[in-house]
DNA sequence: ATCACTTCTGGGAGCGCTCCCACTCTACTC
DNA sequence: GAGTAGAGTGGGAGCGCTCCCAGAAGTGAT
């Protein structure tokens, strides 16, 4: 007689007894390998017995324990995304929606499940190592890393498969997704340059930023490849919010009166532009034309709505969990994962 | 000779060896269960266990596995946000983020982890209540849940705890977290005919939506506090969306033109019917008071900037997570869980 | 019929925890 | 000094899987 009386032969503390594996091997009438072996779609399996399973499987309805799972195969079956939220509410702009949407789709066609992360503090970011060490997940999405932040290289050091949103700089070595930032603002300003405009003006991010160099970068191009000049006294520095946006318009207004274009790198701070351009007395876009970028819902309601470079947002969700799973399978060798995903110019009033 | 030499001894999948509770113990000289009372927080540990054991754990760095720990204890210590996403891309709504920021910031305090799930098909609503019975969770978050949608029964069946943001209708059994709606909308109307308005009209969401009923009771509820006789042709039924405001405006204006404010019970729709106003030739405030609903950003874009009905979202967030823990402890008695939070004017240019 | 493969298959062992029983101490009480 | 509570503790058993090793069955060549 075996010892075993003191606890209920039914499962203990989950939600009503779920079949197990080995109820489902007993009514199909063979052993738990083989069972294993068809829910993991082995091929080592016979047809008859393949067929047998999954009638059992259907019939109590089974579903496989995730915990024991994870627990004896020594994976967790799910990727965690982590999103940094300093200061600024970064996770209510709808860019971030977009990610989570295009990770969330594409994760769904794998059975992975996504885990989600808001680091709001420096504590939690300590932790945060710890937590996913644990053999909790396979991997980690990374929303709007900053340049110096040394989580990548931590998790690179655990070992842990990472993927970025965005570089941090040029010649980023961790795994990435990003849009193309200089191409997109290059466009823009060729469209500009495109409908006449003499003097375009930028409005860019923080110097220390990389998206906003990429996106100054793609300005000068356009300039270069149009033959003209570049006046520094048309680059005023913004800082991506609304604020800056007006601050950095007013400079403009100042040193160049004349302008008549503005590209702003960022959607928000064209917003703020607008609104100083307005206070000026200067139509839009008869007297000064406004591009912005990111192709936020902001774009829609400024006025006039605001032409705008627009990313594939959740597109580039979609590709970090492709280049993510990518990472996990091929666990060693730290192949170049690096996408640029193209981005488009959304003409409105504004430019 | 024990007959285990098959499988290296050392960890087999996951990233480096992690320590175990067994190998804590050892080092604290100290049986698995002490080290396990200690993890768990449990009073029946000597200073002299404990002290011993927290000073093993620190330098061998050791973290639970999750996966053991939700196999043994049969509970997931998880929860997932659960999210319908029809056609409308809801979830890129500011209202959302901010839900997801207090949800997280609530679940940061607790150990357990926010498991993200977007259901974007039917087949995918379809195999939810499978995965979520797999004992992967202790309990759901549901956001924005339609009249009619069978999730929250089906979960109540499988003795899930769950909580809606919102209640499906009056009466709403399922424990649920909402904002004042009607309160808020009352607020709203009272501070138009505070400001001396005289034909107060309304634009309201789809009849068949609660949050669009109560909006639309509070409406009545001012106007009969001020013993105005409601005006059915001031009523006009809209669906959320800007399309829908500014439908509802211009059937407003051709039944009403005399009107001199409008409360729509969204935002977005208020920006719709500001643009209608506008091309009517109508100033807005001067002639046309016009107060939305939700705050959100696209309030403090509209021209002028919309005055507004706040919601405590991040709040709502919160209340619900604490909600939900609450029926998990609860397991059993399925208590009165009904919160509702107050909301706030926040009075802007517009009206 | 025999041997060597190959395909399938059952089931033991073990993943790292939590639970809980049995047991050892101490500190009182009478 | 025996008797009775606790308070603390160690460790066996078991959670539901995956892994992998032996074998059983089937196939073809000799």
């Amino acid at each position: 007689m075996a010892v075993r009386d003191r606890r209920t032969p039914v499962t203990r503390g989950g939600r009503g007894g779920r079949p197990t594996l080995e109820q489902v091997a007993a009514r199909a009438g063979v052993g738990r390998g083989t069972v294993s072996r068809v829910i993991n779609g082995s091929d080592q399996v016979s047809e008859q017995a393949r067929t047998a399973v999954e009638r059992a499987v259907a019939e109590l309805g089974y579903v496989p324990n995730r915990a024991a799972r994870a627990l004896a195969a020594g994976s967790a079956d799910a990727v965690a995304l982590v999103i940094p939220e300093p200061e600024t509410r970064l996770f209510s702009e709808p860019y971030f929606s977009d990610i989570v949407r295009g990770v969330s789709a594409e994760l769904a066609e794998t059975d992975k499940q996504l885990l989600l992360t808001l680091i709001r503090s420096p504590r939690e970011r300590e932790r945060l190592a710890a937590y996913l060490s644990a053999d909790r997940v396979d991997g980690v999405l990374l929303v709007s890393v900053h340049e110096g932040d040394p989580l990548p290289e931590m998790l690179a050091a655990m070992g842990l498969p990472a993927v970025l949103n965005g570089r941090r700089a040029a010649g980023e070595a961790v795994p990435y997704v990003d849009s193309d930032n200089t191409g997109g603002a290059r466009a823009a300003v060729e469209h500009l340059i495109g409908r006449g405009r003499g003097a375009i003006a930028t409005i860019t991010g923080p110097a220390d930023m990389y998206v906003a160099s990429c996106r100054l970068e793609g300005y000068r191009q356009a300039l270069k490849a149009a033959d003209r000049a570049e006046d520094p006294g048309l680059v005023a520095v913004g800082d991506f919010t609304e604020e800056g946006g007006r601050r950095a318009m007013q400079e403009l207004l100042e040193r160049r009166p004349a302008l008549d274009a503005v590209f702003a790198a960022s959607d928000v701070m064209a917003a703020g532009a607008l609104q100083v351009l307005r206070a000026a007395g200067r139509t839009v876009p008869d007297e000064v034309a406004v591009v912005g970028f990111e192709d936020s819902p902001v774009a829609r309601h400024t006025d006039p709505p605001l032409t705008s470079v627009r990313q594939p947002t959740e597109e580039m969700g979609r590709a970090m969990v492709r280049v993510l799973l990518d990472g996990i399978a091929a666990k060693d060798a730290t192949r170049e994962r690096h996408v640029v995903l193209p981005t488009e110019l959304v003409v409105r009033a504004s430019g």
